[in-house]
DNA sequence: GACTGGCACTCGCAAAGTGGGAGTGCCAAG
DNA sequence: CTTGGCACTCCCACTTTGCGAGTGCCAGTC
């Protein structure tokens, strides 16, 4: 059966109370609040449809309604525009963002701005590496058995690591290795160099294959495996605000996911380029999570995507508003990463 | 009025039954359970005393007692020796450090052993800068009017920042700037730096000023500014375990101040060497944690504290186990530390 | 003087009872 | 299809009640 728009637009006017007072709404109110130029017993009649569709229920008989997690999907679908952000908040995006000296600033300060304008838990994922191509290695003499290994990608984020090679090595060699390792990985995506590293590795002349073959081992896993696993969060004290009415009860399951750095990078590292993902309640697949719901998005330079951020929060939240804010906070970060 | 011998086992027998049942504990039970060669109501003769003295307190007129912050400074000074770890803590404790690559996953990994151990939130402060010395400095050419400066301080942590010259640079220059920058670093604490930079551009020939005056500039950021401020925390799921009976009802104020780094860096950076401090709610200066109870100790290699790690729970805690976990995980993670 | 058993008293808490009110579903009429 | 009316449901906040744990005090004993 299909919704005709009166039903379409109850629906809109229980999810906006709901989310504004956090208490079941019933059709009197609703008439009452919303100017909707009907009876409450035409509300009535609108509602039992809604609830027979599995859009609404009620909490107990003979109290209000309740948006269920798949009125609140068709809602955040169907029935809302994404709010602008008001000026003030534009103001403090920039006011928040525009200090910030270096890579890991800008992942700290983004988190605690989202934190701060949605009022929700926050995440920024760390931009990347996988996504993100190489501009310089660098190996560094430590002592004659030791090098470090410095990688710097475009998006400006560094990373390095210890090597210790199989036996001493000149410092000509080592200008050779870095000559070599820059030449052929400079300018690729790390999600590419791994075949790279081993050809670079066959290609050595015999004399240095011993101190490539360690140098690859360290490469392959500076560039793979710690790739992307590093995760902010901000804003926890937020789940505490709705006075445990969210979350049914107990905040314990959901602190415990968001320690878990794997499940987070799972909700806010799988974006698709420029689309804003929400995730409502039940369609989580984290058992843990099934009374929140997550909005995410994907940011990096221009177009490309090189990490992931967002917001996570009851099932009650005001959707319109976090999605307009994750998007315009993702936007203005990916600019500042494109200028350097 | 001093307290006898059977008044402090009166008061340590609270304590721990409270600390055990979460409930007020009465003069029957307490004979009951402990053997006390006593009748009740010969204790509830002491109850009163340390009542009056300010050791314990009644939640409401006829209930059982529960230890003040006073009577849990009392217990913890004087009637409380350190349990000594259990073998299968010690076993947990090498574990889970053994498989650490870096210092970042020394860390990572000690915080959530703490919190696993102790079942109270963990904090850890990455090993300072400041109080540890310099290993090596590496200047590499990005461009030529820009430089990365990376420093591999003693305990194996890195720091890196970018610098932009006034002008190009030869590679020779470079490598002079380095050699002279080594030369008087390498070996100096991070916090006896700043006049050495000092004299380092003042003895610099003049063709060489003005590179070495932008470096100057990021040196001392990188060693003064930057140099104490990370943390890395654990467990806050454990605050949510005791069903909001600890901490009076709200979890919220607990979050924000574990979101504020400032504070966390004061509760757990501020350790003398080889002590473990215990501060028990009313005695922490931060308004928003009377509720919580703060163990926390240095840690480095051998004699030096190069950071602080601890524990905070509900003041209602286990002291003498979270004393002991804090202590054994520091120690070991200083000899980690030492090690390397 | 220290300890003990007895006893009256206090008071929080849980279970049970109660009234009010918000909200519903249905129906007959417009 | 919409509307006003009406009987009905049932949650919730409030009070009442009884119980029991725990106390403080006192007089008696060692």
């Amino acid at each position: 059966m299909a919704l005709d728009d009166r039903k379409l637009e109850v629906l809109r006017a229980i999810v906006e109370d709901y989310v504004a007072t956090q208490e079941p709404v019933g059709s009197k109110a609703l008439v009452e609040r919303h100017n909707l130029r009907v009876s409450p017993a035409t509300v009535r009649n609108d509602m039992a449809v809604l609830e027979e569709e599995g859009y609404i229920r009620q909490p107990h008989t003979s109290a209000g309604r309740v948006p269920t997690d798949a009125g609140y999907r068709l809602f955040v679908d169907k029935l809302s525009r994404v709010k602008p952000l008001s000026p003030a908040e534009r103001r403090a995006i920039e006011r928040f963002l525009i200090g910030a000296v270096d890579l890991d600033d800008v992942v700290h300060r983004t988190v605690r701005l989202l934190a701060q304008l949605t009022r929700q838990v926050a995440v920024v994922q760390y931009p990347s590496l996988s996504r993100a191509s190489v501009r310089h290695f660098e190996l560094v003499p430590i002592s004659t058995t030791r090098l470090m290994v410095v990688m710097i990608a475009e998006t400006g984020r560094v990373e390095q690591r210890l090597v210790d090679l199989p036996g001493p090595i000149l410092a000509d060699d080592v200008t050779e290795l870095r000559r070599r390792i820059n030449e052929k990985l400079v300018g690729k995506r790390l999600v590419d160099t791994p075949p790279l590293v081993e050809a670079l590795v066959e290609e050595t002349a015999p004399s240095l294959r011993p101190p490539m073959t360690a140098l690859s081992t360290v490469l392959l896993e500076t560039l793979v495996e710690r790739t992307e696993e590093r995760i902010a969060l901000a804003g926890t004290a937020n789940l505490a605000r709705g006075g445990l009415l969210d979350f049914q009860g107990s905040l314990r399951p959901i602190l415990e996911a968001l320690e878990e750095e794997v499940i987070l990078l799972k909700l806010f590292g799988e974006v698709e380029p420029s689309m804003t993902r929400v995730r409502i309640g039940d369609e989580n697949e984290i058992e843990d999570l099934r009374s929140a719901s997550i909005v995410a998005t994907g940011y990096g330079p221009g177009s490309m995507v090189v990490g992931g951020m967002g917001v996570l929060g009851p099932t009650r939240m005001d959707y319109p508003g976090n999605i307009a804010t994750v998007r315009a906070v993702a936007r203005y970060v990916g600019d500042l990463l494109g200028q350097s």
